[in-house]
DNA sequence: ATCTCATATGAGACAAGATCGCAACCCGTG
DNA sequence: CACGGGTTGCGATCTTGTCTCATATGAGAT
């Protein structure tokens, strides 16, 4: 555990939505951490994903996204802004998953996807709609 | 509907994975359909995302990556190699969701994403902590 | 069948995101 | 103090995705 990934990690923690490497990269600027390069933060977050430490989330768009994980919690992800939003249900984080050592797989924790439209996309599409059937 | 997209359609069915966007140009020219663009391909991924047709799946590498949704399932993630492995579950899948109306979001469907490792990373991991302390 | 017009396509340039190679460095050990 | 393993920084490089714009195409009306 070196300084620089100390000072990676704090960065995530210190932010409660899902933030790409370079916004990382800001994040450590703006703190006054000089100097700790970009290709640093890439393989910091892959090591702390393969640890388990922060988990990579579903990312729409082109980059990479991480968080840490704090509390098991769930997604809601726009299907035509990409938008993630967390969310919370006691329901379905104490779910019991399923057996799934047959296959080998090591499970260390799981969320629930839900893909949809954002209340701002479903708004715009229901206004196409509109202007299309007067 | 053109031909071009009802291409992409087609090679997206044929495959039981997840593809990259460019490997459905490969495969699109391994079927000798010729002259489908990338730039093409990636206009009608995005188009049938946003109508719900594909499903962008959650997708640790670099590379977005689809699926056609035709029964809901859901996914084993290895957090080290990346690898996205579909697997059914009845009970999951008959999970009702909390209401998310309030946020204004539109569901149109969901799946749960285990992470963890995969039978591969898992053996490797436990050779590698076999060698460190024997 | 033909016309028309909005829309989709193709090709390549371009930008962003991510990775790689290598030399310099740090740090705990012997 | 020298050693060795692992980490870092920098720059080069590769990959992924987007953009532009002239041209081709689709679908409905005629």
């Amino acid at each position: 555990m070196t300084l620089q990934r100390r000072a990676v990690l704090e960065v995530l923690l210190a932010r409660d939505d899902h933030p790409t490497a370079d916004q990382v990269v800001e994040d450590l600027a703006a703190r006054g951490v000089s100097g700790v390069s970009r290709a640093t933060v890439f393989r910091a977050l892959e090591l702390f994903a393969e640890r388990g430490i922060v988990a990579r989330v579903c990312h729409p768009g082109a980059a990479a996204r991480y968080e840490v994980r704090t509390h098991r919690h769930h997604h809601l992800v726009c299907d035509v802004c990409g938008k993630i939003t967390d969310f919370d249900d006691d329901a379905l984080s104490a779910l019991q998953l399923p057996d799934l050592g047959s296959g080998g797989f090591r499970a260390r924790d799981f969320s629930v996807h839900v893909r949809g439209l954002c209340a701002d996309c479903a708004r715009e599409q229901d206004h196409e709609l509109r202007n299309e059937e007067p």
